[in-house]
This record gives C-alpha cells, sequence and structure tokens, in this order.
RNA sequence: GUGGCCGUAGCUCAGUUCGGUUAGAGCACCUGGUUGUGGUCCAGGGGGUCGGGGGUUCAAAUCCCCUCGGUCACCCCA
C-alpha cells in the first residue's frame, strides 16, 4: 500500500461511520442511565496543570511515566488528562457544590503507553463520580449503575470483581504484610516483580507473569487485615448487591492501579474477551483525594468504563450494533441539478432526511447512487416532469411502483408514504 | 521501555519456500448492455513505484541489511 503522508499518531485513530454513530448511541444509554439515577453531567477541560494529577499519588504508573505534559505559551506545566476523576474531583473543590454532588462525563483521556488490543493513548471512557456520603449503600448504587449500563447495551456476560482495601492504616498494615511475604520469597519472583515488591507491594498481586502465580496465591489476603470498621463497611456491600440481585465475586487480590483507592474496589470483565485486557470498567473508593486536592475532606466513589473496551465486549457478544441511520428521501435530478438544490432544501426544512447526487451523471447511475443511500424514496426530476411542473416518487424499498406528484405537494406526500 | 509476528489495489487476501513474461483474485468503485429508472445478471474499465532506503544479481514482491508502520504479549490499565 503505498503510504499516506500523513496517518493518525500511534495510538489512536479515526472512528469512522458507522461506528462513531454507534458510539454516540453508547453515550446516549449512559446518560439516560445515570441521569435516572440523579447525575448531572460535567465537562471538565481535557488538561489541567500537571500538579492535579501528581496528586494521584507518585507510584501510580499513569502518573509517573504515562502522561502527555508540556509546557504552554505562558510557561504553565500542563498535562493531558489520563483519567478523568482528578479533574472532577479537582473541580469539586473549586465550585464546592452542596453534598452530596453525583456527576457523569464522557469523553477521551490519555496515556503515553505502547498499544495493543484494548489499550490505545486516546480511549474514551464514561463514567460517574460521587462525593459526600461515606454510606455503603453508595458504593452499592455506583456499582449497580454500571450494571445496569451493561445490562441496557444486551452484554450478559461480565463479571463484577469486589475486593476490600480496608482504610489507610489497613491498607499500611497489609502491605507491610505483604512486604515481609515476597522479600522472604524474592527469589522465585520474576525481575521486574521483584523491584515492583519493594516499591509497592500491592502492585504484584496484579501481576500476569506465571512465574509469580505460585507466590502470589500464598500471599497473605488483605481481607484479614480489615479493621472492624472496614470489615462492617465491606459487609454492608455485598448485603446489598445479594437483594440487587447483582452476581459479584470477591477477588481479594484485586488492587487496581490508581493509588487513591481505599476500601471498596470493583471492576467489571468481559468473559468473552480474547485479549489480554479483559476489563472493561471499574472504580472504587477514593476517601482521601479530595483533601489531597486541597479541598475539604470528602469521601467519594465511582467508576470510569472504557468505551472502546465495551464496544469490543459487545462485538463479542453480538450485541448493541451500530444504528442504521439513512435518509428518508434521495433526489435524483437530470435536468442540471437546480431542482435538485430547491426539493432537498425544502424537504430538509421541513424535517425530512434528504440526500441527493452530484454531477452530470446518468439517471440509472443516479439511481444506483439513491439505491445504496438507502433512502425509502426517490425523488426523480427529468426533463418530463420539469415541464408538466411535477415530480415522481419512487418507492425504493417494495415493489409498490412509482407515482407522479405535483411540485407543489411533494412535501405533504412524502411526509404521508412515510409514516 | 522489552519481546514475538506481519507490511502486495480503497478493503480481504493469493503470489515470497526453490529470484525469471506486462504482479493477480474477490468485494467495492466507474461505464455500458437498457436515450430517462436502483436493487439481480452480463460485458468492459480505472486503480499498485509490492511500506521506505540500501545491497546481492544479467534479473528482486521474492534473498540480505537498515528503517518506518501495524499488530499481539509483558509492564500497566479502560
Amino acid at each position: 500500500m503505498a503510504d499516506p503522508i500523513y496517518r493518525a499518531p500511534k495510538g489512536t485513530h479515526d472512528v469512522l461511520w458507522p461506528e462513531s454513530a454507534r458510539r454516540r448511541a453508547l453515550v446516549g444509554v449512559f446518560a439516560d442511565v445515570v441521569e435516572a439515577a440523579g447525575y448531572t453531567e460535567l465537562v471538565p477541560p481535557m488538561f489541567e496543570h500537571v500538579e492535579v494529577f501528581r496528586r494521584l499519588g507518585d507510584t501510580t504508573d499513569v502518573v509517573r511515566k504515562e502522561m502527555y505534559e508540556f509546557e504552554d505559551r505562558g510557561g504553565r506545566q500542563i498535562a493531558l488528562r489520563p483519567e478523568q476523576t482528578a479533574s472532577i474531583v479537582r473541580s469539586f473543590g473549586e465550585h464546592r457544590p452542596a453534598l452530596p454532588w453525583k456527576a457523569w462525563y464522557a469523553g477521551p483521556n490519555f496515556r503515553y503507553e505502547r498499544a495493543q488490543k484494548g489499550r490505545f493513548r486516546q480511549f474514551d471512557q464514561v463514567g460517574i463520580e460521587a462525593l459526600g456520603p461515606e454510606d455503603a449503600h453508595l458504593d452499592v448504587e455506583v456499582i449497580a449503575t454500571a450494571w445496569r449500563f451493561y445490562e441496557c447495551l444486551g452484554l450478559q456476560k461480565v463479571t463484577l470483581l469486589v475486593n476490600s482495601l480496608g482504610g489507610s492504616e489497613d491498607r499500611a498494615r497489609y502491605v507491610s504484610a505483604l512486604h515481609d511475604h515476597f522479600s522472604a520469597n524474592l527469589d522465585s519472583l520474576s525481575e521486574d516483580s521483584r523491584t515492583t515488591a519493594s516499591t509497592n507491594p500491592l502492585r504484584v498481586l496484579d501481576s500476569n507473569r506465571p512465574e509469580d502465580a505460585d507466590l502470589i496465591d500464598s500471599a497473605p489476603s488483605m481481607l484479614d487485615h480489615l479493621s472492624d470498621e472496614a470489615a462492617g463497611h465491606f459487609e454492608q456491600v455485598k448485603v446489598a448487591l445479594t437483594s440487587l440481585e447483582i452476581p459479584f465475586t470477591i477477588q481479594p487480590r484485586l488492587v487496581r492501579g490508581l493509588d487513591y483507592y481505599v476500601r471498596t474496589t470493583f471492576e467489571f470483565t468481559s468473559e468473552v474477551f480474547e485479549a489480554a485486557q479483559n476489563a472493561i470498567g471499574g472504580g472504587g473508593r477514593y476517601d482521601g483525594l479530595a483533601e489531597a486536592m486541597g479541598a475539604p475532606p470528602t469521601p467519594g466513589v465511582g467508576f470510569a468504563i472504557g468505551v472502546d473496551r465495551t464496544l469490543m465486549a459487545c462485538d463479542a457478544e453480538g450485541v448493541f450494533e451500530a444504528p442504521d441511520t439513512p435518509v428518508d428521501v434521495f433526489v435524483v435530478d437530470t435536468t442540471g441539478g437546480e431542482a435538485a438544490l430547491l426539493v432537498t432544501d425544502e424537504l430538509r426544512r421541513s424535517g425530512l432526511r434528504a440526500d441527493r447526487s452530484w454531477g452530470e451523471r446518468s439517471m440509472k447511475a443516479q439511481m444506483r447512487a439513491a439505491d445504496r443511500s438507502g433512502a425509502a424514496m426517490a425523488v426523480i426530476i427529468g426533463d418530463s416532469e420539469r415541464e408538466s411542473g411535477t415530480l415522481t416518487l419512487r418507492d425504493l424499498r417494495g415493489d409498490t411502483g412509482q407515482e407522479s406528484v405535483a411540485l407543489s405537494s411533494i412535501t405533504e406526500t412524502l411526509l404521508a408514504r412515510l409514516k
């Protein structure tokens, strides 16, 4: 293939129709689901001061090595957002809305990584964040909202994994226990995991390297290190999920890569994915994040759903196909095009979707274009119509033939025929 | 950042093992068969410096080197 001069940057791609229509439809479904639960849309900027994201934690890879950072012309240190929770919480601190505050968002994020299946440098997420209540039922509302969204798309093979990381003290005690466990057996860990074991032992639990499997299996469980308070919170979450009849699996090794999570964490994976990147959504509680951003200490919980991966899961399950959006009418004009210009304009102003063909093409060619447009009806304007001041209407879907209609009544006739 | 695989028409791919007429097919596109009428059918047509550069050779899509791109996996995450 002759290389085009320019191509989309690595890890990005153009979304052409009909996939573009499908994405828009997905966001539409999402908006319906979350707005039905009282979430309102927040549209944060796509870039922030670098410091906003640094608050997410020094050991978070997303922040440490995957951010698109640059200095703007005013000397400000800016980063394209690698996720949106930080922006939402920053926005919360800036505007101090009344609590509880429930916001949803949709839009692209940017991470400098090597692309692979289901992982891109620019990727869309939809998500919600709820700030204020510490109520375990809020955790469950957030999880349930994601679950209902997947249901609305028609997805059946989604698995919900839940875990509790405990409060910050619990977490610290657990990390130290993990550290001891791994340090005692460093030799049997993979090379990469050895360094991770000292910097961020929790992350080792996420390793996919086969050499690490045994030591991960034998590692102490987070659930044994929960305080009574955290254990109680987690218990409430499990009970409420059960009463909502949302099936879940406890995954004590579910860590997640953003360091701000405490207590409840969860992840949705697709069972039908052949790809390694099988997480289609995830989230959790981040009670310390608002404070870290300089806002009044405010607990929060939320999730992000990956649009690209969710659509891949839909593909794998054969659900949520791209909507077909053909025009209603296609105008064929062999008299030069002025008639088509006027007729399409009139039809469009009356609310009909109308397209036409271009150039001095034969009627055969124009009819072929009409057929391919998917339009239900064709309006034909040739020399004889021009002389008699009429238009010919042809049904393109069935075999009901065609009829002659006065120029002045074309719109009302079409509206009646297309009903 | 590390490793595996792959780059031939707009798309999906033959051809590369063992170098040898003018590089093919299907789909898509255009024109005609049908001087006004689509979808089926038939005929014809346009479109490729075989990702790019260098090398070996009488001769390279085919062999060698470099490079760019894609893809999959690790890391990490959606």
